[in-house]
RNA sequence: GGCGGCGUAGCUCAGUUGGUUAGAGCAGCGGAAUCAUAAUCCGCGUGUCCGGGGUUCGAGUCCCUGCGCCGCUACCA
């Protein structure tokens, strides 16, 4: 057996000043079905996920609520994490930037950029707004230089010694980095991006800050922290163990590819890999910046962002809770496109789970098992010696499996799952109203042929077993569901894509091995009633 | 302002290197069927492919231009 190739998969790390909402959830979904696509094909995966903890707005949020950092940032994590598990993501570990391993792991990173002569000290000159108590940048400013939300003062300049990283020397390294690597960024909208941004010269970054009281120390000098960005990129390489546990940095270590929001492609297309060359490590095969979820407002029409201030942040647990987290995963890989925008509407939610799930995936499920139990006691006598090759003469499976794996590498899972729909599921439904197995099981009818309507079930049993694979990445739960109708050859964890075409040996002859309710099969996607697909 | 992207059926979108009557899903209309969660199947579109000009035997697909929308334009996550 050749060792299984590994592969490293990080998300953003999230500010736990607030809840995770549907946004948020549209990122780790999208990293879920590449890690979950990924063991199925047989990767030793491990799936990073985590909270960016030191930050100033933390300190205030939990003093707001009379609370010290610490167990504030460790009871967000827990919510964070509940979530998460309750959308089946399927992380193997959830870094907090709180934790000692970061620490430590920061600590001796940026000593060894310190060491390389990358990091220096001077004066940084800022502009703060005293009615919002915090910074400004150039271009937050109003046309009048002053602040967008108090444009009736002056900002102040404060200045202050910080440590900055020479971020500028990388510039032409980084360019011949895009050059070599036309994949390192994608989608390529992203890479040009940063290209541009690359050429038109880079600033040395500040990384520290004084007289904070939450954070990491600079190691050679207490009286600073380090700031943001140089803290937040290290929770992908402490995460697995660099500075604390270097047997196990050594084999994660670079990561396959960082799944982050396409508002901080530059940091982790930048900054992050000068940061790595600086400290002589190597650098991640690939970062993906996945586009936002927008929410439709259904009286207006309008398309808004989502804020607290409007008041129309969605949990995504309560779409868990009252529809299913395999239907929530589906909306929005079905109908936002992972590395563009997307949006979501109750109405649109309703459209798309009614009809893929309920009435073509569902139904196709439901209709299969119900006419193998009513003809055949649910046992279809002889399938061994049935090859279910009628209903798929059409598909080309190999081709199929290939285009899905291709889009699912790619990230194109919107394509991926209509594929699946028009090849795998549409061509079942056919299938059924073409071979009319009710007439053929109907001995009043002169199509009446008991092993021709077994064999239309033995290739519709393939259907639902050639769709439990394909799905599997993407509704882990409903593909179980379906790969468990039937007694498949072999379990469901060893179907890789390739089994598709490849099919395990058959030791016995099908039958439905679905649960029962009274003799039926409950529903897997229960109909949303129109009316109650609420604003 | 600069750089980049987009504008295709009522809605959401596909449309490789330019090549036959521009496609899919949903919605709508008509029909069939009844195994099934009244699900499914078949049929039905005179779409200015944003407007204008150009290259070409031929352009949704390339070039120029006008209009509209969006992204990026560094220390904000």
């Amino acid at each position: 057996m050749p060792e299984p190739r590994r592969f490293y998969q990080t998300t953003a790390i999230d500010y736990p000043n607030s809840r995770p909402h549907i946004g948020t959830a549209f990122e780790k979904i999208g990293a879920d079905v590449q890690a979950r696509y990924r063991r199925q094909q047989g990767y030793r995966v491990h799936f990073l996920m985590g909270n960016d903890e030191n930050t100033i707005k933390v300190v205030e949020r939990a003093q707001q609520l009379g609370v010290d950092p610490k167990p504030y940032v460790d009871d967000m994590a827990r919510q964070f994490r509940e979530v998460w598990q309750s959308l089946d993501i399927s992380f193997d570990d959830f870094i907090q930037t709180s934790e000692e391993r970061h620490r430590i792991g920061c600590q001796k990173f940026i000593q060894r950029v310190y060491d390389a002569g990358d990091i220096y000290k001077r004066n940084y000159q800022a502009l703060y707004c005293e009615g919002c108590e915090e910074f400004k940048t150039e271009s937050q400013l109003t046309p009048q230089r002053r602040c967008p939300n108090h444009a009736n003062r002056d900002l102040r300049l404060v200045e202050e010694e910080n440590y900055f990283f020479r971020l500028s020397k990388y510039g032409p390294r980084l360019l011949e980095l895009y050059e070599a690597r036309p994949d390192f960024i994608q989608p390529e909208g992203r890479r040009n991006e940063v290209v541009s941004l690359v050429r038109g010269g880079l600033e040395d970054v500040s990384i520290s800050r004084r007289n904070f009281t939450w954070g990491i120390d600079i190691p050679w000098d207490a009286e600073h922290k380090i700031y943001v960005w140089f803290d937040a990129l290290l929770n992908y390489i402490t995460g697995v163990g660099h500075g604390t546990d270097e047997a196990l940095f050594a084999q994660w270590w670079p990561a396959a590819v960082h799944f982050i929001g396409k508002d901080i492609t530059r940091f982790h297309c930048a900054l992050w890999p000068a940061m790595l060359w600086s400290a002589g490590l190597e650098l991640p095969q690939r970062v993906f910046a996945h586009g936002f979820v927008y929410i439709k407002n259904e009286a207006t029409d309008e398309v808004q962002k989502i804020s607290k201030s409007l008041g129309n942040v969605i949990e995504p647990l309560d779409i868990v809770r009252e529809f299913s987290s395999d239907a929530f995963r589906y909306y929005f890989m079905r109908e936002c496109p992972f590395g563009g925008d997307g949006e979501f509407s109750f109405a649109r939610f309703a459209a798309t789970y009614n009809g893929d799930l309920a009435n073509n995936l569902g139904n196709l499920f439901s209709r299969t098992v119900s006419m193998a139990v009513r003809y055949f006691d649910g046992v279809l006598t002889g399938s061994r010696a049935i090859a279910p090759t009628d209903m798929f003469a059409s598909v080309d499976l190999a081709a199929l499996t290939a285009s899905v794996s291709a889009d699912i590498e790619a990230c194109r899972y919107a394509t991926a799952l209509e594929t699946i729909w028009r090849q795998v599921l549409d061509t079942g439904n056919r299938y059924i109203e073409e071979t009319r197995p009710w007439l053929l099981a109907n001995s009043s009818k002169p199509e009446y042929d008991l092993e021709a309507c077994r064999r239309v079930l033995v290739n519709l049993a393939e259907a639902v077993r050639v769709a439990a694979i394909l799905l599997r990445p993407f509704l882990p739960r409903t593909a179980a569901k379906l790969y468990a109708g039937f007694n498949f050859p072999g379990p469901f964890a060893e179907q890789s894509l390739a089994t598709i075409v490849a099919r395990p040996a058959e030791h016995e002859d099908l039958r439905v091995t679905a649960e029962l309710v009274d003799g039926k099969l409950p529903p897997m996607f229960p109909k949303i009633e129109p009316q109650r697909a609420k604003a």
